[in-house]
DNA sequence: TCTGGGGTCCTAGGACCC
DNA sequence: TCTGGGGTCCTAGGACCC
């Protein structure tokens, strides 16, 4: 018999906040200060008429003893790392699926369908025992069954959903609630005259297969009871890309700064790429348009790259293939590809490792140093964006080090490095 | 919801090759 | 070789997720 849990921190970010600070129990607590929008929302701050990416100051007004955080995506790591750890002590195979949901398989436990009931309801009662929050579960015959059972209740639901009342929950499931029906497949569905989920699996295989592409298909299985998708083991760490995009308001046509834009993006993507010891061959960078249009350029390196400003050269070469002069953009971003541990070193021909390794040395003092100061030192390219920044009076971290970074009169580092 | 940011996967259609 | 048919590879962009 195919079990699957899936496990759902309810309102994850706010009650990580709870669990570290008792005081806040039973409180209204929002996080995300910082972006000045909800991010996550305490149950006791929905019950009072609070939704994610409400605006902080709308917030207030609505609920004048609001507790507003800041994100602290550390600790809700850690705590993620820990739901991980408790769930793993009763599923020998769990899937990481996002720092606050993951999928285990726990059929070879029993053949009893009551004893894997059991499986599950410890699962939850160790996680809210030992973290002290909630958690909402969902055990079904595959993954999709199992996302619709853990929505069931929340927060702190256990929904067991057997085969025999598979259809009964289906008939009272939106099709567009479904995991992987989004907005576009959804409006296609109601022309088809799907309004359900159990609409959906009452079609046949054949009219299936005719009318929908392979993601689709897989799904009408998946909610049939059928298994299509296995829970893997993979490890969030392992990420096969890394992006960093940036909107700006308003709308530009100025190539310098849609360049300085990129630079920005560039150095925030390597950044990270650095931190992880990652380098990466494939660098893809795109301009969206006002319309939101996507116009990208994929530069291919013959040995890997860590640093910036290697990458804007070649976006500087090659920007002309994607940006016209008569469109208004309102975001760009990079995307890092190909990517592969940094410690695999590629000697390259040209006996180009000298003027790199000391470029890499550089770096390394950056990111020491950006630790401590973040914000504090960016590539002279990406100067624009952040006056830009100051013209629209955006108040930000950056900013702030920015002007402490001015009063001081640490250098830029330019393109020289 | 006139629309943020960081991810993954899929596919139509072009390029290239018999 | 004005022109068929079919395979494979690649990529830009779409769709979806949290």
């Amino acid at each position: 018999m195919k079990a699957i849990v899936h496990i759902d921190g309810d309102a994850f970010f706010a009650y990580c906040e709870v669990a570290q600070n008792e005081r806040l129990r039973g409180k209204p607590v929002v996080t995300g200060q910082e972006k000045g929008i909800a991010i996550a929302v305490s149950y006791e701050a929905k019950a009072r008429g609070v939704s994610r990416g409400m605006l902080m100051g709308d917030i207030r007004k609505l609920v004048p003893d609001i507790i507003i955080l800041p994100g602290n995506y550390d600790l809700y790591k850690v705590i993620s790392q820990r739901m991980y750890r408790i769930v793993k002590r009763h599923a020998p195979i769990v899937e990481e699926y996002s720092v606050d949901e993951c999928f285990a398989d726990i059929s070879d436990q029993s053949d009893s369908w009551e004893e894997l009931v059991g499986i599950a309801r410890t699962i939850k009662r160790d996680l809210e025992q030992d973290l002290g929050m909630t958690f909402s579960l969902g055990l079904a015959p595959t993954k999709t069954l199992a996302k619709v059972a853990s929505k069931w209740v929340k927060p702190a639901g256990f929904t067991p959903m057997q085969e025999r009342d598979r259809e009964n929950f289906l008939k009272d499931v939106p099709i567009g609630a479904v995991w992987g029906i989004g907005r576009a497949m959804s409006a296609e569905m109601q022309k088809l005259n799907i309004r359900t989920a159990l609409e959906f699996t009452q079609k046949s295989q054949s009219w299936i297969e005719e009318y929908f592409s392979k993601p689709t298909q897989e799904l009408w299985y998946e909610l049939n009871g059928v298994q299509m998708h296995k829970v893997g083991q993979g490890n969030l760490e392992k990420h096969k890309s890394i992006r960093a995009t940036r909107t700006f308001r308003p709308p530009s046509k100025n190539l310098a700064f849609i360049l300085s834009e990129l630079s920005k993006n560039t150095e925030k993507a390597c950044g990270k790429l650095r931190k992880h010891n990652l380098q990466s061959k494939n660098i893809y960078f795109f301009l969206k348009t006002q319309a939101f249009m996507y116009k990208g350029f994929e530069l291919k390196f013959t040995a890997p790259v860590t640093i910036p400003s290697e990458i804007m050269n070649a976006v500087k070469e090659n920007i002309h293939k994607i940006f016209r002069s008569d469109t208004q953009y309102r975001a760009t971003g990079v995307v890092l590809n190909g990517i592969s541990p940094a410690s695999v070193h590629q000697p390259d021909l040209f006996n180009m490792n000298e003027k790199i390794d000391n470029r890499k040395i550089v770096y390394e003092n950056i990111d020491a140093f950006y630790k401590k100061y973040p914000g504090a030192i960016f590539l002279a390219s990406s100067l624009q964006a952040i006056t830009q920044r100051k013209k629209n009076q955006i108040k930000n971290k950056d900013q702030e080090m920015h002007n402490l970074c001015l009063r001081l009169g640490f250098p830029y580092w330019g393109e020289a490095v």
